[in-house]
DNA sequence: GACTGCCTAGAGTATATACTCTAATAATAG
DNA sequence: CTATTATTAGAGTATATACTCTAGGCAGTC
């Protein structure tokens, strides 16, 4: 592997385990034993290397996002989509953490990531256009259905601040995959209301599956994942 | 007004208009016009400062958030509660922003932070509980009402951020309070399948008046608001 | 072998950052 | 007035950070 994919890699792997404004360019070489003088061979800062690899989790959820023009879409469409955007803010969950700041510092990413959000916030309404076609959900206005689809961003893009900051005291306590995963549960709860009555059990089951378990654990103040879906 | 709290006032005030990552205790000094020293004498470091604003954000939250027990609420009082809430989230801003890097470096600040989205939390569902109550939204399983209020938590949250990052191209583009409590009009948009008939009415009147306006500065790219709530 | 283009090492630098230390000045109490 | 305490200034420091610069290796080609 090239160098340069290496010190992308790197890049997010690191900033992905201990956040972008705890490492710096000079962590990412010595993690891949290189010199800083390689490294900035390759880039020339380090928001080039974030930059890029923005650019990377953008053409992920493009890609996952592509939606059928031809056909409705079923449940196991939504499932799909719904798992894959969640295992893209996996993979580049640093990203959103210090969102505000790597957009303040870096103008191309500014520009980018807003197009990447409006592309993104026209998918979720393409959807649930397409449920109502399917007659999974009831049709509704256009103007409820894009205040409807913010939400849903909203839900999506705020699940992991969510758990990484309502989690257990230790700082160290790890997210993993399949928590970030019952963030679908907490989308498909804003889409209940709307389901046809036909389609209602099969996504209340698929709800089910992503239904945050109890806390295995064991607890400092014993209260946790209560708020996450559970007792009040 | 005493040293001591001309530092919080003014580590409040720069905190908010350029994010904590960018702003020094050198800078707040110097803002002050005292020395670094002045400072160090106040406060043991920058921790401290965070951690004492904080808890008054905190009280702040805690107070607009007290829930009478003995009566139902009105749409009143929900009014309130909303723009109280975005009040709060306007005036410490800054916290939202760095949230985890905050948390990641003051175990206190965690500790405290977590029982305080529990306790939003908690009140959240009580609103919930004594809108039903009230007869303005009908009744829900008590899980069911969990996770709707942890999604309003969750746009709550988010919405500053969104509008940060969503916003127009220009870095500088500030953020005004208006803007802000455009966020009621999401959280209410939440609320509307569950309002009861005679309600209904009267909260899509509540929820029109904070209906994102379109925008009124030029626009490069000329989206901008269009996702917010408008065309799609 | 010599030339060329790509890659790499590693020492070095300017600036920033959080924070310390000492000494001096105000404020207050007796 | 004196003694004590609270407050302040301001120079200074250790460490970190993003990044630069020079020299050289290595692979291929003639």
């Amino acid at each position: 592997m090239k160098t340069r994919d290496k010190i992308l890699l790197s890049s997010l792997e690191l900033f992905n385990e201990r956040g972008e404004r705890n490492i710096t360019t000079n962590h990412i070489a010595a993690h891949l034993a290189i010199s800083p003088g390689n490294l900035y061979y390759h880039f020339r800062n380090k928001s080039d290397i974030i930059y890029e690899i923005f650019q990377e989790y953008e053409k992920l959820v493009d890609y996952y996002l592509d939606i059928p023009e031809d056909r409705a879409i079923t449940l196991e469409d939504l499932t799909f989509y719904l798992e894959s955007v969640f295992d893209g803010l996996w993979s580049y969950r640093f990203f959103h953490r210090d969102l505000e700041y790597l957009l303040d510092s870096d103008p191309r990413l500014r520009q980018d990531y807003r197009e990447f959000t409006n592309r993104c916030l026209a998918a979720i309404d393409r959807i649930f256009g397409k449920l109502a076609e399917g007659g999974i959900i009831a049709p509704q206005p256009a103007e409820l259905r894009s205040a409807m689809s913010l939400n849903v961003w909203l839900v999506i893009t705020n699940w992991m601040a969510f758990l990484k900051t309502a989690h257990a005291a230790d700082a160290q306590a790890n997210l993993t995959l399949t928590e970030l995963k019952q963030g679908i549960y907490q989308v498909l709860t804003l889409e209940l209301p709307y389901l046809t009555p036909e389609y209602r059990e099969r996504v209340l089951a698929l709800r089910e599956k992503y239904r945050p378990t109890l806390p295995e654990t064991t607890e400092q103040s014993g209260v946790r994942l209560n708020a996450v879906g559970g007792v009040a």
